[in-house]
DNA sequence: GTCTATAAAGGGATAGAC
DNA sequence: GTCTATCCCTTTATAGAC
């Protein structure tokens, strides 16, 4: 808080006149965070036809928003290991916000030819990568995040190409246990 | 600290007689865990002819060690988000744990007939995964930790069944470009 | 070796002046 | 609204008695 409250250029209490607690600022972080993301993609996804582009675009500007805050994530990150907490990444309290960046994935992969399986499973997938590349970039110490940039254009690559494959009606056995594992995982609703 | 002490029945200050700073138990702590584990790995493998049981046995018993640490691991997790912290589980100075870890899971596929790319890319892949598993065990409430175990079981049967897939030659091309997007990302040391 | 007590620093939150 | 000062609790680490 005391970190927060000067790059803003203001005093600790002032933080604590506009926000009750620290889990409050930091809630509000994450639902502006979300919010912008929204924002952002929603003006970027109809002018964007490619699924690569539409993908890689919703991973570049999350980037965009986040890049400057990389001491906050990385600080916030603490609590993704304790699941009670408010506000771990992967915790209760998060959910609705994760569904919401989840989406986002959904609305890019809307226009394509999929199976309903596929339309199912990806938004949780492609969310799994998009925290993935969130750590990676935590951990990016090259100029102008150009690794992490790569890593995007890349793991996007690889998605579309993997996903050109898992579409085959040959699959859909594998797609099936795939469903079934993250249903009785419960990282994806019971149907 | 404090509460490593009172779990182990003596006073706070006696864990400072046996470790010089909070960092070397920790550090002494996951040696320990990773020494247990290439001890009962290397016990087992002999035993364990096919794929799926050596990786089966490898993550269950990595969680047999570590079931009872639910808390401790928890607390650790906090350092992920911090790269330049000693005690981060993806930092550089706990990077010979992991590659002790992987050459474990390297051991495993040691019998399978495997083109080279894929016995130079699973250990990772597989790691990946075994740190999946261990972040679905700390959030799993269920009796036992049955829905880790299932998890297991499932993604380690998917594991195979991909691998299945991935090894035709016909893939060759697709596993280039995986390999080439972790050098790139450094994820897999350049050639 | 083991304990108690405490120093020292950090961080969440509040009080009260302006 | 904004600041300064401070409280209070946690946590790492040390001191010193036994």
């Amino acid at each position: 808080m005391r970190e927060v409250a000067s790059e803003v250029g203001v005093a600790l209490g002032l933080a604590y006149y506009y926000f009750p607690s620290k889990e409050a600022l930091v809630m509000a972080y994450y639902e502006r965070v979300q919010r912008e993301h929204r924002i952002v993609a929603q003006q970027n996804l109809p002018h964007t036809r490619a699924l690569r582009d539409r993908l890689a675009m919703l991973l570049n500007t999350k980037l965009d928003i986040l890049k400057d805050d990389r001491k906050l994530l990385g600080a916030l990150f603490r609590y993704t290991g304790s699941p009670d907490h408010p506000l771990s990444f992967l915790g209760k309290n998060t959910a609705p916000l994760r569904a919401d960046c989840m989406s986002l994935f959904a609305e890019a992969l809307e226009p394509e030819r999929l199976p309903d399986d596929l339309r199912e499973l990806l938004p949780l997938l492609i969310w799994a990568l998009h925290m993935g590349v969130l750590l990676y970039f935590l951990y990016d110490a090259s100029p102008n995040l150009r690794r992490t940039r790569r890593l995007v254009d890349g793991s996007v690559g690889l998605v579309v190409g993997f996903l050109g494959l898992a579409k085959s009606p040959l699959l859909r056995p594998v797609r099936r246990s795939v469903m079934t594992l993250l249903r009785d995982a419960r990282l994806i609703p019971r149907s």
